[in-house]
DNA sequence: GAGACTATCCGTCAAGATCT
DNA sequence: AGATCTTGACGGATAGTCTC
Protein backbone atom coordinates (compact mmCIF):
# COMPACT_ATOMS: atom_id res chain seq x y z
CA UNK A 1 0.00 0.00 0.00
CA UNK A 2 1.25 3.23 -1.14
CA UNK A 3 1.89 6.30 1.31
CA UNK A 4 -0.45 8.50 0.04
CA UNK A 5 -3.24 5.76 0.34
CA UNK A 6 -2.04 4.83 3.45
CA UNK A 7 -2.61 8.24 4.75
CA UNK A 8 -5.89 8.92 2.98
CA UNK A 9 -7.15 5.69 4.22
CA UNK A 10 -6.47 6.46 7.71
CA UNK A 11 -7.87 9.48 7.09
CA UNK A 12 -11.30 8.35 5.87
CA UNK A 13 -11.64 6.05 8.38
CA UNK A 14 -11.43 8.97 10.98
CA UNK A 15 -14.34 10.70 8.70
CA UNK A 16 -16.47 7.55 8.88
CA UNK A 17 -15.48 7.57 12.40
CA UNK A 18 -16.40 10.36 13.24
CA UNK A 19 -19.01 11.81 11.39
CA UNK A 20 -21.89 10.07 9.85
CA UNK A 21 -22.84 12.74 7.18
CA UNK A 22 -20.10 14.26 4.32
CA UNK A 23 -19.85 17.10 4.89
CA UNK A 24 -20.05 18.97 1.37
CA UNK A 25 -16.75 21.17 0.38
CA UNK A 26 -16.33 24.60 0.49
CA UNK A 27 -17.32 25.30 -2.86
CA UNK A 28 -20.24 22.90 -2.72
CA UNK A 29 -18.90 20.05 -5.45
CA UNK A 30 -19.96 16.70 -3.66
CA UNK A 31 -22.66 16.41 -5.84
CA UNK A 32 -20.25 17.08 -8.59
CA UNK A 33 -17.45 14.90 -8.03
CA UNK A 34 -19.87 12.38 -6.93
CA UNK A 35 -22.09 12.38 -10.52
CA UNK A 36 -18.60 12.68 -12.41
CA UNK A 37 -16.36 10.07 -10.48
CA UNK A 38 -19.61 7.79 -10.79
CA UNK A 39 -19.54 7.83 -14.72
CA UNK A 40 -15.93 8.48 -15.08
CA UNK A 41 -14.95 5.59 -12.86
CA UNK A 42 -17.20 2.86 -15.34
CA UNK A 43 -16.13 4.22 -18.15
CA UNK A 44 -12.67 3.91 -17.15
CA UNK A 45 -12.56 0.36 -16.44
CA UNK A 46 -13.94 0.15 -19.98
CA UNK A 47 -11.92 2.82 -21.37
CA UNK A 48 -8.27 1.72 -21.50
CA UNK A 49 -8.45 1.08 -25.18
CA UNK A 50 -7.24 4.19 -25.59
CA UNK A 51 -3.80 3.01 -24.37
CA UNK A 52 -1.40 1.11 -26.27
CA UNK A 53 -1.82 -2.77 -25.76
CA UNK A 54 1.06 -4.11 -23.44
CA UNK A 55 2.31 -5.96 -26.31
CA UNK A 56 2.79 -3.11 -28.33
CA UNK A 57 4.65 -1.39 -25.74
CA UNK A 58 6.59 -4.46 -25.26
CA UNK A 59 7.36 -4.46 -29.06
CA UNK A 60 8.32 -0.90 -28.37
CA UNK A 61 10.48 -1.66 -25.62
CA UNK A 62 12.52 -4.30 -27.41
CA UNK A 63 13.56 -2.57 -29.83
CA UNK A 64 14.66 0.26 -27.03
CA UNK A 65 17.34 -1.94 -26.76
CA UNK A 66 19.39 -0.65 -29.34
CA UNK A 67 19.29 2.63 -27.93
CA UNK A 68 20.19 1.89 -24.57
CA UNK A 69 23.84 1.66 -25.62
CA UNK A 70 23.47 5.40 -26.36
CA UNK A 71 21.94 6.04 -22.73
CA UNK A 72 25.64 6.15 -21.34
CA UNK A 73 26.27 9.37 -24.06
CA UNK A 74 23.23 11.07 -22.68
CA UNK A 75 23.89 10.70 -19.09
CA UNK A 76 24.43 14.13 -18.73
CA UNK A 77 21.50 14.90 -19.95
CA UNK A 78 19.83 12.73 -18.23
CA UNK A 79 21.28 13.90 -15.22
CA UNK A 80 19.91 17.56 -15.91
CA UNK A 81 16.29 16.14 -16.88
CA UNK A 82 16.48 14.02 -13.32
CA UNK A 83 16.94 17.95 -11.44
CA UNK A 84 13.82 19.15 -12.47
CA UNK A 85 10.53 17.52 -12.37
CA UNK A 86 10.00 15.15 -15.07
CA UNK A 87 7.22 15.58 -17.31
CA UNK A 88 5.48 12.41 -18.48
CA UNK A 89 4.89 13.65 -22.20
CA UNK A 90 8.53 14.65 -22.34
CA UNK A 91 10.04 11.43 -20.90
CA UNK A 92 7.40 9.44 -23.62
CA UNK A 93 8.40 11.40 -26.24
CA UNK A 94 11.77 11.08 -25.61
CA UNK A 95 11.63 7.64 -25.51
CA UNK A 96 9.69 7.20 -28.65
CA UNK A 97 12.40 9.45 -30.48
CA UNK A 98 15.21 7.44 -29.40
CA UNK A 99 13.04 4.47 -30.53
CA UNK A 100 10.84 4.20 -33.75
CA UNK A 101 7.82 2.84 -32.92
CA UNK A 102 6.81 4.25 -29.43
CA UNK A 103 3.62 5.78 -29.00
CA UNK A 104 4.15 9.57 -28.50
CA UNK A 105 1.95 11.15 -26.04
CA UNK A 106 -0.48 13.15 -28.20
CA UNK A 107 -0.12 17.21 -28.00
CA UNK A 108 -3.63 19.10 -28.00
CA UNK A 109 -4.26 18.80 -31.10
CA UNK A 110 -7.22 20.92 -30.39
CA UNK A 111 -5.89 23.86 -29.85
CA UNK A 112 -5.08 24.45 -33.49
CA UNK A 113 -8.22 22.07 -34.85
CA UNK A 114 -10.69 23.16 -32.08
CA UNK A 115 -12.64 25.96 -32.09
CA UNK A 116 -12.41 26.85 -28.21
CA UNK A 117 -9.04 25.37 -27.55
CA UNK A 118 -8.69 25.69 -23.98
CA UNK A 119 -12.35 24.12 -23.59
CA UNK A 120 -11.96 21.01 -26.07
CA UNK A 121 -9.26 19.48 -25.46
CA UNK A 122 -7.74 16.28 -27.17
CA UNK A 123 -9.23 13.94 -24.46
CA UNK A 124 -10.10 10.31 -25.05
CA UNK A 125 -13.51 10.35 -24.98
CA UNK A 126 -13.91 6.81 -24.26
CA UNK A 127 -12.25 7.45 -21.04
CA UNK A 128 -13.04 10.59 -19.76
CA UNK A 129 -16.28 11.50 -21.42
CA UNK A 130 -19.22 10.83 -19.41
CA UNK A 131 -22.42 8.87 -20.22
CA UNK A 132 -23.89 12.10 -21.14
CA UNK A 133 -20.81 14.22 -22.07
CA UNK A 134 -21.35 16.15 -19.41
CA UNK A 135 -20.24 17.56 -16.03
CA UNK A 136 -22.70 18.63 -13.85
CA UNK A 137 -22.02 20.83 -11.25
CA UNK A 138 -24.61 21.74 -8.67
CA UNK A 139 -24.60 25.42 -6.79
CA UNK A 140 -23.35 28.14 -7.87
CA UNK A 141 -21.04 25.71 -10.51
CA UNK A 142 -22.42 25.87 -14.22
CA UNK A 143 -23.24 22.64 -16.53
CA UNK A 144 -20.89 22.91 -18.73
CA UNK A 145 -20.21 20.19 -21.67
CA UNK A 146 -16.29 19.19 -22.74
CA UNK A 147 -17.34 19.27 -26.21
CA UNK A 148 -20.33 21.61 -26.78
CA UNK A 149 -21.89 19.94 -29.75
CA UNK A 150 -22.99 23.22 -31.07
CA UNK A 151 -21.83 25.96 -29.82
CA UNK A 152 -17.87 26.69 -29.41
CA UNK A 153 -17.97 28.05 -25.70
CA UNK A 154 -19.44 25.50 -23.21
CA UNK A 155 -22.36 26.87 -21.05
CA UNK A 156 -21.21 29.16 -18.21
CA UNK A 157 -18.08 29.42 -19.79
CA UNK A 158 -18.46 33.30 -21.75
CA UNK A 159 -16.04 34.69 -23.26
CA UNK A 160 -14.53 37.65 -20.90
CA UNK A 161 -15.38 41.06 -21.79
CA UNK A 162 -12.34 43.68 -22.97
CA UNK A 163 -11.36 44.78 -18.97
CA UNK A 164 -12.15 47.84 -20.30
CA UNK A 165 -15.58 47.82 -20.56
CA UNK A 166 -16.14 46.67 -17.39
CA UNK A 167 -17.13 49.46 -14.86
CA UNK A 168 -18.73 48.44 -12.01
CA UNK A 169 -17.61 45.97 -9.25
CA UNK A 170 -20.58 43.55 -10.16
CA UNK A 171 -19.18 43.60 -13.67
CA UNK A 172 -15.50 43.11 -11.73
CA UNK A 173 -16.46 40.51 -9.54
CA UNK A 174 -18.24 37.99 -12.42
CA UNK A 175 -15.25 38.71 -14.51
CA UNK A 176 -12.99 37.11 -11.41
CA UNK A 177 -15.50 34.50 -10.98
CA UNK A 178 -15.72 33.53 -14.85
CA UNK A 179 -11.59 33.65 -15.12
CA UNK A 180 -11.72 31.50 -11.51
CA UNK A 181 -14.35 29.16 -13.03
CA UNK A 182 -12.17 29.32 -16.42
CA UNK A 183 -8.94 28.27 -14.74
CA UNK A 184 -10.35 25.70 -12.76
CA UNK A 185 -12.32 23.45 -16.00
CA UNK A 186 -8.95 23.80 -17.32
CA UNK A 187 -6.79 22.81 -14.55
CA UNK A 188 -9.59 20.20 -14.05
CA UNK A 189 -8.75 18.84 -17.53
CA UNK A 190 -4.93 19.20 -17.23
CA UNK A 191 -5.39 17.22 -14.21
CA UNK A 192 -7.23 13.88 -16.31
CA UNK A 193 -4.72 14.63 -19.20
CA UNK A 194 -1.77 14.00 -16.72
CA UNK A 195 -3.37 10.96 -14.89
CA UNK A 196 -3.59 9.13 -18.49
CA UNK A 197 -0.18 10.39 -19.68
CA UNK A 198 1.42 8.87 -16.08
CA UNK A 199 -0.69 5.49 -16.50
CA UNK A 200 0.64 5.19 -20.14
CA UNK A 201 4.17 5.97 -18.88
CA UNK A 202 3.67 3.69 -16.11
CA UNK A 203 2.23 0.78 -18.34
CA UNK A 204 5.58 1.72 -20.61
CA UNK A 205 7.94 1.39 -17.68
CA UNK A 206 6.18 -1.72 -16.36
CA UNK A 207 6.94 -3.48 -20.41
CA UNK A 208 9.96 -2.39 -20.29
CA UNK A 209 11.02 -4.12 -16.99
CA UNK A 210 9.20 -7.31 -18.56
CA UNK A 211 11.44 -7.15 -21.94
CA UNK A 212 14.21 -6.56 -19.43
CA UNK A 213 13.66 -9.36 -17.43
CA UNK A 214 13.52 -11.59 -20.46
CA UNK A 215 16.71 -10.63 -21.87
CA UNK A 216 18.12 -10.85 -18.27
CA UNK A 217 17.23 -14.72 -18.08
CA UNK A 218 17.88 -15.29 -21.67
CA UNK A 219 21.60 -14.06 -21.34
CA UNK A 220 22.04 -16.08 -18.13
CA UNK A 221 20.98 -19.01 -19.80
CA UNK A 222 23.29 -18.18 -22.43
CA UNK A 223 26.03 -17.67 -20.35
CA UNK A 224 25.41 -20.62 -18.48
CA UNK A 225 25.66 -22.55 -21.61
CA UNK A 226 28.69 -20.83 -22.66
CA UNK A 227 30.69 -22.09 -19.27
CA UNK A 228 28.98 -25.68 -19.78
CA UNK A 229 30.77 -25.41 -23.21
CA UNK A 230 33.80 -24.01 -22.08
CA UNK A 231 34.55 -25.71 -18.93
CA UNK A 232 37.30 -28.62 -18.91
CA UNK A 233 35.96 -31.99 -18.73
CA UNK A 234 36.85 -33.82 -15.31
CA UNK A 235 36.05 -36.91 -16.01
C1' DG B 1 -25.97 -7.12 6.83
C1' DA B 2 -22.68 -3.81 8.86
C1' DG B 3 -18.42 -2.11 9.25
C1' DA B 4 -13.46 -2.22 8.06
C1' DC B 5 -10.22 -2.19 4.57
C1' DT B 6 -8.47 -1.44 -0.14
C1' DA B 7 -8.20 0.39 -4.74
C1' DT B 8 -9.27 3.82 -7.75
C1' DC B 9 -11.30 7.88 -9.34
C1' DC B 10 -11.94 12.88 -9.27
C1' DG B 11 -11.27 18.06 -8.32
C1' DT B 12 -8.48 21.46 -6.36
C1' DC B 13 -4.35 23.79 -4.86
C1' DA B 14 0.33 25.01 -5.05
C1' DA B 15 4.70 25.22 -6.95
C1' DG B 16 7.92 24.32 -10.42
C1' DA B 17 8.56 24.00 -15.55
C1' DT B 18 7.81 25.78 -19.92
C1' DC B 19 6.17 28.99 -23.26
C1' DT B 20 5.51 33.57 -25.32
C1' DA C 1 8.44 38.71 -16.69
C1' DG C 2 4.02 37.15 -16.92
C1' DA C 3 0.96 33.57 -18.66
C1' DT C 4 0.15 28.95 -19.13
C1' DC C 5 1.08 24.11 -18.46
C1' DT C 6 2.30 20.13 -15.69
C1' DT C 7 2.28 17.36 -11.81
C1' DG C 8 2.63 16.02 -6.73
C1' DA C 9 -0.12 16.22 -2.76
C1' DC C 10 -4.33 16.26 -0.53
C1' DG C 11 -9.06 15.44 0.57
C1' DG C 12 -13.58 13.54 -0.78
C1' DA C 13 -16.25 9.90 -2.91
C1' DT C 14 -17.52 5.21 -4.57
C1' DA C 15 -17.20 0.21 -5.39
C1' DG C 16 -15.49 -4.20 -4.29
C1' DT C 17 -13.86 -7.53 -0.95
C1' DC C 18 -13.19 -9.35 3.61
C1' DT C 19 -14.37 -10.28 8.35
C1' DC C 20 -17.41 -10.68 12.10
Amino acid sequence: MSKCSRKKYIKTNIRQMTMETVEPQQDGSVTDSVAESDSAHMQTQAGQNSIPTLAQVATIAETDESAESEGVIDSHKRREILSRRPSYRKILNELSSDVPGVPKIEEEKSEEEGPAPNLAMAVPTSIYQTSTGQYTATGDMPTYQIRAPTTALPQGVVMATSPGSLHSPQQLAEEATRKRELRLMKNREAAKECRRRKKEYVKCLESRVAVLEVQNKKLIEELETLKDICSPKTD
